[in-house]
DNA sequence: TCTTCAGTAAACAGAT
DNA sequence: AATCTGTTTACTGAAG
């Protein structure tokens, strides 16, 4: 059970008065604290920090670029991924990268800043700005972020809003997108919840392993050069109230045995779907390591379009805008130390672009850009 | 211009 | 009965 500390969320501000069923206010945050998997999405997340934390600061000391500006990530990990505490003393995200674009340019955002006195102020109110991750990112965020990988709807939103608080005053069709995006995206899958345990509606979600890596790569694309500290084993020692996580048990603590063939919800009493194997070092090894650790599952041959792991209704192929390139050669295969060595300059080449991103030079290049094209095609 | 994708709204059914 | 959850369809706008 987990109380937010008075203030975290903000008030209720902008909320449209037409929707009624699922306004954030009323069950969001109060009503998280109800569920018995409510835990899973707010107690401390100590274990996990850490790793977070430590791979923030490998990233920087294996580039052995400490002194280089704008390649020491020591001041995201501050400004970002402390955010991310899930102990209580989480903060809105208010970070440079947290409207990337400067103006909250959401359709949601006027009605936050029209009616919000606290949005009054800054430009960069994290209570007005909409979050620069997809959907599809906040949710893989909430579901990692949890001990037993899983989560219910509920806390989905609970997390959401608890480090997105611009959430809490937007208009609260984000919760039917956060639905909806869980029913078509084909990274998130549905489990049963445990046998014996009838409290709580709805099921767990969990992240396909399948498609982790390439959401973790989407993250890091996203301004958070440390996302693979979001593939991390559970913190939490297996119980039954919370299984879903020995699922993604594994040599590299990801797999997930049959779970391809099998359609529909995991039954997580079939223990023959589950991987058994929890070293306890190779956990150590994946969430400390500056690789991902969950290396692909599917055929080399065979690399899976992003695309493809998005709504159903839009499998046509082609071009994936998430990231694909990182996601296939090595990455897939046996890593040598020098391919790590590699991948983690590559890394560091990444998060200096996504640094210089953070500080607004892409941003405003961008913009520029997009002027100059506007201009252009007048 | 076309295509893809993300976001949003809405309707609906089933579960609690 | 009300609410929540999950699915599906349709549409719009941004972006490549």
């Amino acid at each position: 059970m987990h109380e937010y500390p008075p203030g975290l969320m903000g008030p209720i501000i902008g909320m449209s008065p037409d929707k009624k069923a699922e306004s954030p206010g009323a069950q969001g945050v109060c009503g998280a604290g109800t569920l018995p998997e409510a835990e899973s999405a707010s107690s401390p997340m100590a274990t996990s920090l850490e790793q977070i934390g430590r791979a923030g600061a490998l990233s920087v000391v294996a580039g052995e670029s400490e002194d280089d500006e704008l390649t020491n990530l020591n001041w995201l990990h501050e400004n970002l991924l402390q955010n991310f505490t899930l102990g209580g003393e989480a903060q809105p995200i208010n970070s440079p990268l947290f409207d990337i674009e400067g103006g909250g340019g959401s359709p949601h955002s006027n009605t936050a800043s029209s009616t919000s006195s606290i949005s009054a102020g800054s430009e960069r109110d994290p209570y007005k700005s909409k979050p620069p991750f997809s959907f599809s990112l906040l949710i893989y965020m909430a579901i990692e972020q949890s001990p037993s990988k899983s989560l219910p709807v509920k806390d989905i939103y609970s997390w959401i809003l608890k480090h997105f608080p611009y959430f809490s005053s937007a208009p609260t069709g984000w919760k039917n997108s956060v639905r909806h995006n869980l029913s078509l995206n084909k990274c998130f899958r549905k489990v049963e919840r445990s046998i014996g345990k009838t409290n709580g509606k709805g099921s767990l979600w969990c992240v396909h392993p399948e498609f982790r890596p390439m959401l973790m790569q989407a993250l890091k694309k996203q301004h958070f050069p440390n996302a693979h500290a979001f593939c991390t084993p559970p913190a939490s020692p297996p119980s039954a109230s919370s299984p879903p996580h020995h699922l993604f048990t594994s040599e590299q603590g990801c797999a997930l045995k049959d779970l391809d063939d099998q359609e529909g919800p995991i039954d997580l009493s079939r223990r023959d779907l589950v991987v058994v194997s929890r070293d306890p070092k190779q956990d150590h090894n994946y969430s400390s390591t500056p690789v991902p650790p969950c290396p692909r599952q599917m055929p080399p041959s065979q690399p899976v379009s992003f695309s493809l792991a998005l709504h159903h209704d839009q499998e046509r192929g082609g071009r994936a805008r998430w990231p694909r390139s990182p996601l296939q050669g090595p990455l897939f295969g046996k890593r040598s130390r020098r391919d790590s060595r590699t991948d983690v300059d590559e890394e560091l080449k990444e998060a200096a672009g996504s640094l210089l991103h953070l500080a607004g030079i892409r941003t405003s290049l961008v913009a520029s850009r997009r002027k100059s094209r506007k201009i252009s095609r007048k």
